[in-house]
DNA sequence: CTGTTAGCGCCTTCAA
DNA sequence: TTGAAGGCGCTAACAG
């Protein structure tokens, strides 16, 4: 009965290996690392490492590398499906680089997003990634003032390492649909300004293509949540502005309209049309199936998680621009002969399922 | 103009702490934890840090305590609202403990799940959290071979750690109601037995519950993908069993065959009855809104975290059970008497929004 | 090709 | 109370 199992893995140091292989330290570390030793000694180390199931320990291996392999991640929160897929498409990146991610979540909460990214500094991770929901000036400093790169997404500013959708060209998208669909009247129902790429991007581009050249164009603004339910309480101060279309900022938002309007008996899009921004799955499901621009977030997180190894090697590269999809589904309705959109202002539209 | 700002707080050891205090690396040590210094070094020493923005080096540290204050959670996939809500309530745990959560990502195959617990505990976290898709031997055996505390969830298994829903009293949960409102002949839309707690618990509790003793009750199985497009295109198929009501067994699947019935015309609930299990929230917004058991997973994240502290601590602790909520909504219909269900079934009914 | 020798930055006895 | 010294496990010169 052998007593020494491959158990307690972690005990094992680099030392038991090279005295039961009958090699010195530097040598199993040469074989573990670079490799740079005879293949009768190598073979020997390979047969004690596998009986053993030694493995390096990770502190001490990070200590003396000076590199973590560790990305921190700061995220907004962490129930949500735009930030699952942002996720699955950094991991989709950092694993096979080697790199491991690593959260922290700040609550929607400005202040603790800048805990989170000094916390992560602290710890010596080798990059961080801010979804944020505000940078302040704060996190500009703060940003400078570190050693370590950070990239942002969510949000836009000038002077920092930044890859996020393109807002203002989502609702301009929206924004010329909706004209040469015909509509003249529309109630958007967006969210604080606080939120500067949804709350005024978004809005704004809407706004332009919606408007622009055509002063009898009118947009109708209600301030909402990003949960349905605030929407959906929202439905009689919608219908009193008397518009052809509801636009919601998310398709969250719309759904909730949705749901009123259905409850309340108004055909979508026969009496009312509404349209959202998000593309989700579920905006497929519901009937009639809500039309939408859709952002890839998987594809951000891919780009921005490239970015993040690009600045972890010294290379300040630039990725292009994140390509935006209409999805033109059943939820709005043409009314009378619509107005041309400005050349090429459809380009990009593409109709998924 | 000071050369030496606060950034590149990297960089300084606890060393230099010491020398611009004038003090011993030992005083500061002691500062930093234990404290049994005189006030006025511990005030200069305190001062140094301030001013500096000195932080211990992370891995220095670990290597000496022998404990990472991490703990990995191996994940089946990222981008689901469940998984986020699991998250969510581990984080609620973990963070006021002092520990953080670094993930792995298995995309459902239990193979990698392995070799994901398999990396973490060679990286020395304190505590491996499991979001199984199917527990095999292998996994049982690794568990009792590492040294590090392992909780397991999402799927069960006698001798280890876990704790989840229980998928067969959801499954009875749906049954009981579905016998009460007087259905006789169900479709179950299921999925693969090799996800023993929703392909086989979750069914098992849900036939036990509707035909125990009623020889006359009627199960139709199909079987079907997680995801609402594979149950919508298998809408021809349910319908040719003329059941009275449909359950799948997830929100997701009832929600393509709700979409499905809707296309075709079919009222639900009038001409058929469908519910699900989950409790998603879009399954409040579409129309008629889907009657499910309702999962509170960030409760079960609480909880497992919770376990995994215990564990850590060597305490063995056993949280009781998770509680069901049974969400009555719009999506079945009453047919005839009904059948009452055993006694006390009804006990954890709750009806939420 | 290989073993010896230094540390990485920190905590922790041990004397003083 | 404090400082000196040793070592956590590993890698990276440096001589052989």
């Amino acid at each position: 009965m052998k007593r020494e199992s491959n158990a307690d893995a972690q005990k094992l140091t680099i030392q038991d290996i090279a005295d039961r292989a009958g090699v010195s330290k530097s040598t199993v570390s040469r074989y573990l690392n670079q490799g740079y030793i005879s293949d009768e000694k190598a073979e020997r180390i390979r047969a004690v490492i596998e009986e053993t199931g030694y493995q390096a320990n990770f502190f001490a291996k990070r200590l003396k590398m000076k590199q973590s392999k560790l990305i921190g991640i700061v995220l907004p929160r962490m129930d949500s499906v735009s930030v699952g897929k942002l996720l699955s498409g950094v991991g989709r990146i950092l694993e096979p680089a080697g790199y491991q991610g690593i959260l922290l979540v700040s609550g929607l909460r400005q202040e603790k997003e800048i805990e989170n990214i000094l916390k992560f500094s602290q710890q010596g991770v080798d990059g961080i990634i801010v979804d944020s929901v505000g940078i302040t000036p704060r996190h500009v400093a703060l940003t400078q003032q570190l050693e370590v790169p950070l990239v942002y997404t969510g949000q836009q500013r000038e002077g920092l390492r930044c890859l996020k959708i393109d807002d203002y060209a989502a609702g301009r998208l929206m924004g010329a649909y909706l004209r040469q669909m015909g509509h003249v009247h529309a109630v958007f129902l967006g969210v604080s300004e606080k939120d500067h790429a949804v709350g005024v991007e978004r809005k704004q581009g809407f706004v332009d293509a919606f408007t622009e050249g055509r002063p009898e164009a009118q947009v109708s603004f209600v301030e909402t949540g990003f949960d349905f339910f605030s929407a959906y309480s929202l439905g009689p101060t919608i219908l009193s502005f008397g518009a052809t279309v509801v636009v919601g900022a998310t398709d969250n938002i719309s759904l909730g309209v949705l749901r009123y309007l259905h409850e309340r008996g108004i055909r979508v899009p026969r009496d009312l049309s509404v349209a959202g921004f998000g593309g989700y799955d579920v905006g497929a499901v519901v009937y009639p199936a809500l039309t939408s621009v859709y952002f890839d977030y998987e594809l951000v997180g891919m780009k921005v998680a490239q970015l993040m190894l690009d600045a972890i090697a010294g290379i300040e590269s630039d990725l292009g621009g994140l390509p935006l999809h209409f999805l033109e589904r059943e939820s709005v309705r043409r009314i009378g002969a619509g107005t041309e959109a400005p050349v090429g202002e459809r380009a990009v539209c593409t109709a998924l399922i």
